[in-house]
DNA sequence: GTCTATACCCGGATAGAC
DNA sequence: GTCTATCCGGGTATAGAC
């Protein structure tokens, strides 16, 4: 139906945007256009044909530089998690006290999870295989240390109840942030400065009451 | 094209399983089915189409009982909040302590994550719209009252105090199953003892510090 | 390194018959 | 309440040209 004659021959699969990126770093390009589409869409909402498309590129551009969905996945999560640990290091001050820091750093932990959620629901939703991509668990130890290093100077001589304490204290922080994500917390801005609060208090119960994680 | 003259009416979507359901309670079984699929594939391999499938049933069938696939997973998540509750409730003992009887129920928290996972993935990762289906919060309800009951009584006469450690030790309690179901704590049956463990003890450290909670 | 074109499979959802 | 049949959209991944 409707012949039209012969103009506009209708190309099936279309790079939509006509500014391309045929040039230089389409690797990297995708990795920034799949932080976009998760924040717009959610994790579940990605694809790589849909990034494809926004970066005026075809579906099988992206397989030069990734095997796969999970692995520009994967990508995003090296990156959210160097981002992470920039965002916490930045909160640090010279002049708190040990537990002081832990606390500022549970709570810097519950609002990047707030401000950052698409890189949040990619470090701990997406369900990336750990064991596909071991480099991932180096690259979430700067956070880690973040915690670690209050809690050695508050545990001096005795690391077994440096390691109890750093894992409690990174669970505590990581629940208050899951929760808050979860709704948990009410939904606005107010939730995030309420599930800060907490977490920061909760951090401050815990140290004070450490000597009960033995 | 092929004209294939007439035999063997090649049925398109055909419903697999011959011993059929089409009697009692779909609905319960759809529910049912689905839990299956989830801790199989995971939250994200979970269609409706497949759940039809294994019931043996056309892919049209679950329309009548559910108005799309998030409706189908809000009833899998009724259900396995109380599951949920039933586990923690399983747990108690008449002669712990407040702080001991809450410890416990952050271990049987974490225990729950981890041999139902697929509920768990349910209840706080499949982002099931809470605006949706308010009714969920309050089937919530009793796994949080676990969680209440000891607090009173170690906070009698201080109202606000116990809100504030209630949700200071749920909160612990779910970032210890979160970060267990992310491998935090390693693979395997002794991951979960250690992450329960973990939890356990950080309640208790909680309690201990309480008096910072403020 | 990117494009063209395509093969393939899957899921959601609906209309209308029974 | 379930089936038949179908439409529609979408994503993954590949082969081969340029």
């Amino acid at each position: 139906m409707s012949p039209i004659p012969s103009e506009a021959p209708v190309r099936p699969g279309k790079p939509i945007r006509r500014g391309r990126y045929h040039h230089g770093d389409l690797r990297s390009a995708l990795v920034d256009t799949a932080i976009e589409l998760i924040a717009e869409r959610g994790v579940r909402g990605f694809s790589l044909a849909e990034a494809s498309r926004r970066l005026g590129v075809t579906v099988a551009a992206p397989y030069r530089h990734f095997a796969d969905r999970d692995d520009l996945l994967a990508a995003v999560a090296v990156r959210a998690f160097g981002l992470f640990a920039a965002v916490l290091e930045a909160t640090l001050t010279d002049d708190a006290t040990p537990a002081e820091q832990l606390a500022a750093t549970a709570a810097s932990y519950v609002r990047f999870a707030a401000q950052h959620r698409a890189l949040f629901d990619v470090l701990f939703g997406a369900g990336i295989d750990k064991s596909r991509y071991p480099d991932l668990r180096s690259t979430a130890e700067p956070v880690m240390e973040m915690f670690r290093a209050p809690v050695r100077i508050l545990c001096e001589g005795a690391p077994e109840a440096a390691d109890d304490l750093v894992t409690a204290v990174s669970a505590t922080a990581h629940g208050h942030a899951a929760l808050l994500l979860d709704g948990t917390f009410g939904a606005g801005d107010s939730s995030v400065d309420t599930a800060m609060s907490h977490a920061a208090k909760a951090t401050l119960a815990i140290v004070a009451g450490r000597s009960a994680l033995r």
